[in-house]
DNA sequence: TCAAAAGTGTTAGATTTACACCCATGC
DNA sequence: GCATGGGTGTAAATCTAACACTTTTGA
């Protein structure tokens, strides 16, 4: 009997919580209107790709980090805070590439136990994708949320709503313009050896490059500053430290580079 | 006094109308989110890519033709219904390019004298681009609009709130992704000569092609059907008429052929 | 001495670009 | 005959892809 009360108590203390979120939202937010944001990280040591993933509360399954845009808030800021706030990481190259719309691509949540009335309707949602320096971030979980963090893109958990289908349209969006334009800046620390960039771009491309031919494309495009430093690894010769000429990078990315890698 | 009161009984008939629309809109639409199509369409006589434009009521400038989105209708399906309203169209080729966010973009229309209340309100847009058949589209202005019509693209009339900006980005979206597959179906009537998807192609990218180098790369992707037909034009041979083969044609749009052009 | 890093050389093959030449045909 | 269309030839320049050789250097 204690315990059933317990219980229901902290039901209550709960339903209080999101109904008052709820009310947080309507007064600050547009309705309908949502973002989510496809995050890469790149973990050097495994080599391997990542994306940021949120566990919601009351679901078993994953999803993007996301959020919703200020009454008086421009798109693309409602972006940059979401991922402030969700990664703690400044220099954040942030790309919108597409806008989900299917109508009923929330019915699951309009259907579901949240007690934060405020979602259950239909949203539209705005899709970004996000590098950022994976040694930088500090996962955080939101307030809708009970866990945060890195997943493999070769591995993924389960993934609701659309949200599988917005991380795969920005993964070839973010493919697509690495052929175009270079790509790393936000991905990799300030200073990174060649062969992290390599091991990078074959990652993001899903192929083997030459080394030799990478070599001499990327120093072509004199987007790079090779440094006085060398990193210390293992038993052998140290690699050099490079950092991005940010101008030429810029311009690069700006005017494109046709197709390069 | 007599014209005075006629003036002001057609301002209130005005009037009503116009909150009639607004309150038709409000039951009808998601509040906040708007959609806006640039509509190419290619005329093949004055070699020109034309954009449909709407020339709003209250206003002297011009706009790309727009809609809202059903309560419960796909995003995607409010861009094919908008576009069927204002060209008369079927058969038309639509692509989702980009989001515009901006919280003041729509600030002179929500401090403008429109009496269509529900339009007084910040909108999201999401740009599209079309590509229609010149001459079988007959534009059809909407409630909103006094005008409309085909603008050529290099030389436009004044043009409101950040359309300018929406149709610029549309119009480097298309020529981006004619690099990178092929554009045309939708743009060309079902039959045409060789040198009118050349001028076309010329036109878009905006730059002279070689001749025998374009009939042999298009040549090559094998996405036109040579027909038994003739087109007499002028004291000259007549030039044959070519039709895309749809299966590889979509093949290709659907999986892209390098940059080709 | 080994393993990885950094830089360069080389070559076969493909692609691009620019011209130019041929024939056909409607008037 | 002439202007345009349709089709092919070709050579130079450039780019790609694959491989291989050299030197450096930290442990």
């Amino acid at each position: 009997m204690y315990f059933e009360n317990l219980e229901k108590e902290m039901e209550n203390e709960e339903n209080e919580k999101e109904l008052q979120e709820s009310h947080y939202l309507e007064s600050n937010f547009l309705p309908h209107i949502a973002l989510d944001c496809v995050v890469f990280g790149f973990d050097s040591e495994q080599l391997q790709l990542k994306v940021l993933m949120l566990k919601m509360k009351h679901r078993e399954d994953w999803g993007l980090p996301g959020g919703f845009v200020g009454k008086r808030e421009n798109l693309e800021d409602a972006a940059i805070r979401v991922l402030k706030e969700r990664t703690g990481a400044k220099d954040i190259y942030l790309k919108q590439f597409k806008t989900f719309g299917k109508a009923n691509r929330t019915d699951e949540i309009i259907e579901g136990n949240t007690n934060v009335l405020w979602l259950k309707r239909r949203f539209i949602t705005v899709g970004f994708y996000a590098l950022v320096d994976y040694k930088q971030v500090k996962p955080n979980k939101d307030k809708l949320s009970s866990d945060c963090g890195w997943k493999d893109i070769k591995d993924l958990p389960a993934i609701m709503l659309d949200h599988q289908t917005i991380f795969e349209e920005g993964l070839e969006s973010l493919r697509r313009s690495l052929m175009l334009r270079p790509v790393g800046y936000g991905l990799l620390p300030e200073k990174f050896t060649l062969s992290e960039l390599q091991n990078l771009y074959e990652i993001i491309l899903d192929r083997k490059l030459n080394r030799g031919n990478f070599y001499r494309k990327v120093m072509k495009y004199q987007i790079l500053e090779k440094l006085n430093e060398i990193r210390n690894i293992g038993a052998h010769k140290a690699p050099f430290l490079y950092r991005f000429n940010k101008e030429r990078y810029d311009d690069a990315v700006t005017n494109g580079l046709k197709d390069i890698w």
